[in-house]
DNA sequence: ACGCTGAAGTGTTACGTATAACGTCGTAGG
DNA sequence: CCTACGACGTTATACGTAACACTTCAGCGT
């Protein structure tokens, strides 16, 4: 059966010398993993056209149910595995989204980070990870080869140049953490920030806290931005309260120096809650209190924001806002599978809930209520 | 001299003004990312091959520097980037390995990956992450596709499963937290954690120390069994000292529980210094020192390992041995991509240092010394 | 008997790159 | 004057897959 149209294939095509016809397939005891297609289906008595459709599911009407069976039994006898290279080359799709983070040793970025790699897994895709250009320098664009790598990109915008890098790439665009907004991307996904920021001040107001200082992270960033604004939007109308702002380094030590700020001055004067950007500026608000002699809760509260694994490790165990970091990858990746689909893709906003430890008190002053 | 085979088709060219261009034959301005070797080829006015030996730096001798010239102006012109998937079904070569991590959100293991990417976009090599399969499912296999997607793996032996189903693959692989003597891998990387082990046990016994617990991670893994054995070994020698081990599981609640096992019991027979495998362990080990109304170090030293974030934001501050996370990671692909070049790969041991902070102090029952 | 339809397949091609194989044209060596 | 040879290029091909364009054949209504 085999070589029948073989001979005269080649007649015309052929001017080389008269070369030893190719005696053996060559191809199946080879390398280890170079089974391809083509042995499929010879070992299954079919042509390798009917194994891609069998194996993509596209037989129905094209392929006996028989054949069908024994290629997929031929596939997994051979330990069959499709070329993901020759696939892409041809569909000029790659399974593989890109998720461009400032840095995975931020708890929430990698929690960001295993939400979306989940939900791709569940529609066959990957993830591949670029971490922040600035970790690479500037001599190699690590974008350069993302057009043809990748069939979309989950971008978190406090990788600021290099989500500039990509918005001229023409690729599906998912932004995290932005301004809903921006545009140029196809969906923007966020955590609730400023419902959060809401239901601590809310919080606060309840124990009686009318001083508050918010240690805010010195990042302009739309999800700071964010938490400020609706911190300040919440205490505005309420008679009595005092919202003061201080800026810090995002890290322990840059919430230390910055609570030592807020608290210098009388104590009359001095704030009953220090409301954090972020649980590692609160952890370095923990200490700076304590350095003063005095004590969380009883003498002033502290809040956080992310719940990191941090916030349980220190002590008191703080009073935070969760932000499901894998939801939010999650929704991320969804929306853009959608994109990459050509299904419309919906921006997202997670909700984010006020957990409340034992770093918060009713504030030291409170008459009333 | 140009275009001396297809004359017919430019023949507009030759009066035109130097603005008449050829108006894109359907490639250049087609999509977005759509520009080929042929296109600048096509520019350059030289064939598809020429471009491809010059971007490849392999001209020398068979490509005047004039036209190579062109190429590269062509190239840089058109913004072309090669096609990674065609490359790949051509040369067999990804350029891009894989690591296997058991999470990402282990700030260690976010410190490796962040290593690796370095080391290995110096090498314009990129790095695919994938997260435990236990996170997955059984039902799909992640590594399925590794074979036609990578060119060499680096995996945690802290991954178990997954390195299980990574050595059919014959793949190269360079383990990391492993016993060096262990066979499949073309090269082990790991931290001295021996020796950083014995460095935290004679530094509690110059303390004073003698009276010591173990909190041992409950995780059958060879870096914990090898911090195990070292402390052992390091006291075994000492008269009067007394080593107990009490199992945790890894949490910051796991060493919790176990430091107040530990601690249980009359005060003459309480340990008077903690060890803990791990970071998280020893924050929670200080919860339970305070809990019992004890104070870290005065009543009870404690030591950590890692030197994670929470280190420095718990209270007090941990005496920890440091693990050089990104420097373990930059070997291990170093070791990796010597491997995939076919030169030897060679096992390093990265040094860790002790790092002492306050949170531990001479022994309070310490008489002598 | 005729054309039509749908099932069941196969042959062929194109994706973009790297490279082997093949030419051409001067020029140096005999 | 012939031959080798090196510089300079080009053509053709293969990598493995998916999909298009055909072909064959049986069933069926008219």
């Amino acid at each position: 059966m085999r070589g029948a149209h073989e001979d005269g294939r080649h007649a015309a095509a052929r001017t080389g010398p008269p070369e030893a016809r190719e005696p053996a397939p060559r191809s199946a005891a080879g390398r280890g993993g170079g089974v391809t297609s083509r042995d499929v289906a010879r070992a299954a008595g079919v042509s390798q056209a009917a194994v891609s459709l069998v194996l993509g599911d596209k037989w129905r009407g094209r392929v006996s149910a028989a054949k069908a069976d024994a290629v997929r039994a031929a596939a997994r006898e051979l330990d069959y595995r499709p070329n993901a290279a020759a696939r892409t080359l041809r569909t000029g799709g790659t399974r593989t989204a890109l998720l461009v983070v400032p840095a995975l040793t931020n708890e929430f970025f990698a929690g960001v980070h295993a939400g979306a790699a989940r939900a791709a897994a569940a529609h066959d895709f990957g993830v591949v990870l670029y971490p922040s250009p600035e970790g690479i320098g500037p001599a190699r664009d690590p974008f350069a080869a993302a057009h043809t790598a990748v069939d979309g990109v989950i971008a978190s915008s406090m990788a600021t140049d290099a989500v500039r890098a990509l918005r001229a790439g023409g690729l599906p665009l998912v932004m995290l953490d932005s301004d809903p907004a921006d545009a140029g991307a196809v969906a923007t996904v966020n955590a609730d920030v400023a419902d959060g920021m809401r239901q601590v001040a809310r919080h606060l107001l309840e124990l009686g806290h009318r001083r508050i200082t918010h240690l805010a992270a010195a990042i302009d960033s739309w999800t700071f931005t964010a938490r400020g604004r609706a911190l300040a939007d919440a205490l505005i109308a309420v008679p009595g309260a005092r919202l003061r702002t201080e800026p810090a380094e995002l890290s322990v030590a840059g919430g230390l120096a910055a609570a030592q700020r807020a608290l210098a001055g009388p104590a009359a004067a001095r704030p009953t809650a220090l409301v954090c950007d972020d649980d590692l500026l609160a952890a370095g608000a923990l200490k700076a209190v304590r350095r003063l002699g005095l004590r969380v809760p009883y003498d002033v509260s502290v809040t956080g924001f992310d719940d990191l694994a941090l916030a349980t490790a220190v002590e008191p165990e703080l009073t935070t806002v969760r932000l499901p970091a894998g939801t939010v990858g999650a929704a991320g990746m969804t929306a853009l599978l959608d994109a990459v689909a050509g299904r419309g893709a919906e921006s997202t906003t997670v909700p984010a809930r006020l957990t409340v430890r034992t770093s918060t008190a009713p504030a030291p002053d409170a008459q009333r209520r």
